[in-house]
RNA sequence: GCCCUCGUAGCUCAGGGGAUAGAGCGUCCGCCUCCGGAGCGGAAGGUCGAAGGUUCGAAUCCUUUCGAGGGCACCA
């Protein structure tokens, strides 16, 4: 019997306590059971009866005896006890927990995945650099989670784009242009420009294409540069992600957007919808009307539109493509602008609470220092992923809620990895692969199954962290939050290794093999497919052999 | 000035109304003649920034306050 199941049962006794007019109360679509920390108190517990005594008007620990009659008499319940205030701590039959150990193993690759965000069409926008560099630190966290956020949702049953926004138009790129220009004729880097030692390679790069760009004038120079060194960086980010392990459906141009008259459009559209004024000569979305604490302008007084232009047409574009959650994962330094996004939608006529949802995440600081990639002082991603490994990397970020203020200190994991818990859960998977091996060597193998041998108290939490897979997952995705994946990963590694400790799959030495090795062997594959399809949530390898 | 996020063990951080607040690293004590010791078992270490409030119950929710980071453009 899975948590799942029991929730469910719990349920079912709960409805039939209604219908048999034993209780009054809305019975909720789902109850959630816990793993209590002491094990006197059972299997699984619930606080189900603390919740819903005082709706139904009832003493918790009257309400909690009802459901505790119920329940005790459903298939796999061994034991209901009630205890403090009104908890009910359940114990499982011998048996009903093992069962689990042979459905994972059947189902293979698929176990975890869940119904949680079935019918949901979710565009996930992140990273979203500007291309006049090379990816620095400031964008490995949101690549990284991003990545495993798609990933968990698209478990959950969603249908799931992942979006990479190019602001590939407005005066930045004229900038960037003009820096490898002056560098092309050896100038000095122009007054707001890049001075990165990337500007040099980018301008050697846009020479070879163009073997005589030194010889035209800056006019007819400029247009040339400035599209064949953008063509090489966005050649540079998407190597840069794939070796990182992080795939985007759709790179999204900006440049696209004002040529095709988008913009333009998405003005039109807004002014339709009745949310626009015209004041001092330019073009304003009446984005108080919503929340926000100031209008914005939408087109300039001098006619050019603005960024926020093209974010309200960028928008409108998801809008039309069918996206009913539009995700956007923004660092801290951005969160300026989550009013005046939610403006857009709601402008736009749809629900800021529904259709559109800002992750703001904080900022990763790297011994105490800010890295500015205009400063030029940048750690590349690419170079942090040749420093510490992809999975190392990818693990050590996925652990932890966007929200959450990191620092890294670099020297650290360096010359430490085995601070990195990463290696704690891919171990334990490649433990799980050696012992494996070995019992098939020695002649264990997965042909009979017998739960009910299953019943050392180690075997009991492994099973129980094994069970709470899919709805971890699940809860993962319906609070974007892939950390808890990672989490619950080491605490499935712990319960493994403790497990492995305390029974053994292969016989000792010429010892014969009983149905209690082939049973273990079966508990032993199942625990390494929920730490390989975990690992492959957050991006990271789940290697054979270390 | 206004707004957002965050203050939990020596360090890096989980937990976000329920039972004795957790993990990793670090420190200390045990455990390889048998499936991987990158492991296991145990110990020490906490007024959950502070003060009020709500509740049967608060690290968790509310208010105030202190501290850290970030944001408040007809820039992109």
């Amino acid at each position: 019997m899975t948590p799942e199941e029991l929730s469910t049962a719990i349920s079912a006794c709960l409805r039939d306590a209604v219908a048999a007019g034993q209780i009054s109360v809305d019975v909720p679509e789902s109850v959630r059971v816990e793993r209590p920390k002491s094990r006197d108190h059972g299997d699984w517990a619930t606080n189900i009866a603390l919740q819903l005594g005082k709706k139904a008007s009832m003493n918790p620990r009257d309400f909690a005896q009802v459901l505790a009659t119920r329940l005790a008499d459903a298939d796999g319940v061994a034991k209901v006890e009630i205890a403090g205030p009104g908890f009910l701590n359940i114990t499982l039959e011998a048996g009903a927990a093992g069962e689990l150990a042979r459905s994972i193993v059947e189902a293979g690759a698929a176990y975890g995945t869940n119904e949680a965000l079935v019918g949901h069409e979710i565009n996930m926008e992140f990273v979203s650099a500007n291309p006049t560099g090379p990816l620095h630190i400031g964008h490995t966290r949101w690549a990284a989670l991003g990545d495993s956020i798609a990933r968990v949702l698209k478990a959950s049953g969603a249908n799931v784009t992942s979006e990479y926004y190019i602001n590939d138009a407005g005066n930045q790129m004229n900038i960037f242009a003009l820096s490898v220009y002056n560098r092309l004729h050896g100038l000095p880097v122009p007054e707001g420009g890049y001075p990165g030692g990337y500007i040099k390679e980018l301008a050697d790069a846009v020479a070879d294409a163009h073997p005589d760009i030194r010889n035209l004038t800056a006019e007819a120079a400029l247009p040339i540069v400035r599209h064949a060194a953008y063509v090489a960086q966005m050649a540079d980010i998407k190597e840069t992600l794939n070796d990182f392990g992080v795939e985007f459906d759709v790179f999204f141009s900006e440049q696209e957007l004002h040529a095709g008259g988008a913009v333009e459009d998405a003005v039109a559209r807004l002014r339709e919808q009745g949310h626009i004024d015209d004041t001092d000569g330019a073009v304003w979305l009446r984005t108080t009307d919503f929340g926000d604490d100031k209008d914005r302008v939408l087109i300039r007084a001098n006619g050019e539109p603005t960024y926020f232009a093209a974010d309200a047409a960028y928008y409108l574009s998801k809008k039309d493509r069918g996206f009913t959650e539009k995700i956007y994962l923004l660092g801290a330094d951005h969160h300026g602008y989550v009013n005046r996004l939610k403006a857009i939608a709601a402008a736009a006529g749809d629900d800021p609470k529904v259709n559109i949802e800002v992750l703001i995440g904080q900022l990763i600081s790297v011994n105490g220092a800010r890295l500015s990639k205009r400063a030029g002082n940048i750690i590349e991603l690419r170079d942090l992923v040749n420093w510490l490994g992809a999975d190392a990397l990818r693990y050590s970020l996925g652990r932890y809620p966007a929200d959450s203020p990191m620092t890294i200190d670099p020297e650290l994991l360096k010359k430490n990895t085995n601070d990195n818990p990463v290696f704690y859960v891919q171990y334990a998977h490649a433990r799980s692969r050696a012992a494996s091996r070995n019992a098939v060597e020695k002649g264990v193998e997965r042909t009979d199954f017998d739960a009910t041998l299953l019943t050392h108290e180690t075997e009991n939490d492994l099973l129980a962290a094994l069970g709470q897979f899919p709805s971890v997952v699940a809860q993962a995705a319906t609070h974007r939050e892939p950390h808890r994946v990672a989490r619950h990963l080491e605490l499935l590694a712990g319960a493994y290794h403790s497990w492995y400790a305390a029974c053994r799959v292969t016989p000792v030495g010429d010892g014969t093999v009983e149905p209690i090795h082939r049973t273990r062997l079966w508990l032993n594959d199942a625990t390494t497919q929920v730490l390989a399809n975990g690992l492959d949530l957050l991006g990271v390898s789940a290697p054979e052999k270390m």
